[in-house]
DNA sequence: CACAACTTTCAGTATTATCTGAAAATATAG
DNA sequence: CTATATTTTCAGATAATACTGAAAGTTGTG
């Protein structure tokens, strides 16, 4: 199975690998986390750990954290074989749901804390008088209205049941 | 100007900003950044490097390269005064100009590189045969799609003349 | 030019995030 | 129950990132 040389489809796939590493890591996403899900993404077959091992060059530990924690995402699931006792992995790979997945668990995780600290800073200075007070409320009026449209945007795009008709209607923006 | 007890306000900014920093890491932005860049939002004069430093108890140095970086993504701007030598620094405080800003920058920054390596794929897989080299260039022609997708949506949001409207437009959605 | 005000740089340090590897736990087969 | 395969945990190591503080650089002023 590995062979000195490398084709040029497994360099494609390392490099899509890295690179989708990287770009994850530069949206707050574990380096590694985006690689083990690049590399799923573009395998015909699921994978068990030892694979995932050994084509990232990881330790068990670490390919076994994020594996469970891709899993956590929703964005990969774990498949076990009949008559074998270990466990596979295979990325979902359709991408808008892959995109929904993503939007909805952002959303989640961290466009409804952001409510919870602008409501408290709202609650905090109700009342108050004088210029920088005032500033500091209109300031964060502003930031509450936007967050609260792109929670419910964030709400149509992850659970829009037409997720298939997504991309057509996108492609209409032009 | 400084005293004992912090008042409400200056209780509710420290959070704010505090909070502002986590949201901040969690989308790959630096802490520090994030929170000079909310304090900046919600203060109604412009500030000194030397304020920031104190606002945030933060060094010289960290404070400095920080703002340089907010004035690379244009989220801030630096304000002289006539007569005065001290360099201040006030932050953009239109919600949706700051939201078109980011967009552009990340697309910028993340969106175009994307594409590069998706393109540097597809070119390098092109025509070779088996289900992995197949399933292989499916999965990044999808990618692919989608990416340019999201691209001429960022382009729209973020030069469209009209991001007055787009709130509007956007509650549109319900 | 000399001085003071202010900004910039960056080597060294601190902090935080991530990873390793081996031991412990769990599950399955016989 | 025992042996074996596999998964899970986590203390300590490593790597990545961010920060400090002081020295060097720059700019404006008299």
């Amino acid at each position: 199975m590995s062979q000195e040389l490398k084709t040029p489809l497994s360099q494609a796939k390392d490099d899509f690998v890295t690179q989708w590493g990287a770009i994850g890591s530069a949206w707050g996403i574990n380096r590694t986390m985006a690689q083990i899900h690049a590399l799923l993404m573009v395998t015909a077959r699921p994978l068990s750990t030892d694979e995932v091992m050994d084509e990232l060059k990881i330790s068990r530990g670490n390919a076994h954290s994020n594996l469970r924690e891709l899993i956590g995402w929703g964005l990969i699931r774990s498949v076990i074989r009949k008559g074998e006792r270990k466990e596979y992995f295979e990325a979902e790979k359709d991408v808008w749901k892959m995109f929904c997945i993503i939007v909805r668990e952002r959303k989640r995780r961290e466009i409804d804390p952001a409510l919870e600290v602008l409501t408290r800073c709202r609650q905090a200075t109700k009342g108050l008088k004088g210029e920088e007070a005032e500033v500091f409320q209109k300031q964060i009026a502003a930031l509450s209205d936007f967050v609260a449209v792109a929670n419910r945007v964030m709400d149509k795009v992850a659970n829009g049941s037409e997720s298939q008709l997504m991309p057509l209607a996108l492609k209409m923006i032009k």
